[in-house]
DNA sequence: TCGAAAAGCACCGAAATAGTGCTAAAATAC
DNA sequence: GTATTTTAGCACTATTTCGGTGCTTTTCGA
């Protein structure tokens, strides 16, 4: 059913939520009481995603998370990469497959796959929120 | 990675071949030497496209299965939900959700979600065929 | 009546996913 | 310096989904 992880779920939410917080640290603690989720999976989440350098973190008290760039730079498809992987329907639009010789719709697959990117590529977390949510989003 | 599923990629494998001959009845013997599918597994995802009435069956000697409309009216979207279910990102697009109450993604989703439907409803099997499409491909 | 083919049902094993436990390291507060 | 809060890292278990198969029955044509 083309479904998003729940990593991906969450960590959608708590960047949408930081995005409604901006430039201020927020802890797994607090995220997760906010939006109810599993928190040891969570911090497992935002892990990630400050390795691959979309929050960054401090440690200790008053720590937490916050986004590096403003939500608007930061389109779906960066962070289900980062989270899942390549956005690929099938193997071969991400690695190999050893039916490519005898498939009659490797090409067209790839056509989907690239407009299902173009959609995650277009889409950013800012626009995750309902439009007049928490915050305004200024820097 | 918003992968397909195997059950939807042969699916499509075989409805693709099937539009390449057209109103011809082909068994599932030809079509996996064709495309090199194992068998088993096709003959069960046929059966679940002949249930859902995109494909008919003749059964016997000289029997198998042909498109029931013709390729260009049958959208993806329409093969890949009878294969996996609804195309839903989230939970809350097919189900219902526990979180739904503290989800603030929620609407977003939806609307990522639409956008995904939209492209699969655009495009039809017989678009996934390479360019020159009613060609029969083997030989 | 025989063989080719789909239909139906049930099952297994492997892989992906969701979620947890535990320890270490850093930042802060006293 | 010690305690506390919080992230970082690693490993592990349990559950679910998925890919694939076995076997029997029904239908059809020759
Ligand atoms: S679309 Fe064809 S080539 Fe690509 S993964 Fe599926 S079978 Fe392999
Ligand atoms: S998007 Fe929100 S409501 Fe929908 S399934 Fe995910 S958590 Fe639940």
């Amino acid at each position: 059913m083309l479904r998003l992880t729940r990593r991906s779920e969450y960590g959608l939410m708590a960047l949408a939520y930081l995005a409604s917080r901006p430039r201020e640290y927020c802890s797994v603690r607090e995220i997760v009481e906010e939006l109810k989720l599993p928190k040891r999976l969570l911090a497992e989440v935002l892990k990630d995603l400050s390795r691959a350098g979309t929050v960054e973190a401090t440690r200790g008290p008053g720590g937490g998370y916050r986004l590096v760039r403003s939500a608007e730079e930061l389109p779906l498809a960066r962070v289900v990469e980062i989270l899942e992987g390549p956005v690929a329907m099938t193997d071969c639009m991400a690695q190999t497959c050893e039916l490519e010789a005898s498939c009659i719709i490797q090409t067209g697959i790839g056509r989907v796959t690239s407009s299902i990117r173009n959609v995650l590529e277009d889409m950013t977390v800012a626009e995750l929120l309902p439009a007049s949510s928490e915050a305004p989003l200024a820097v």
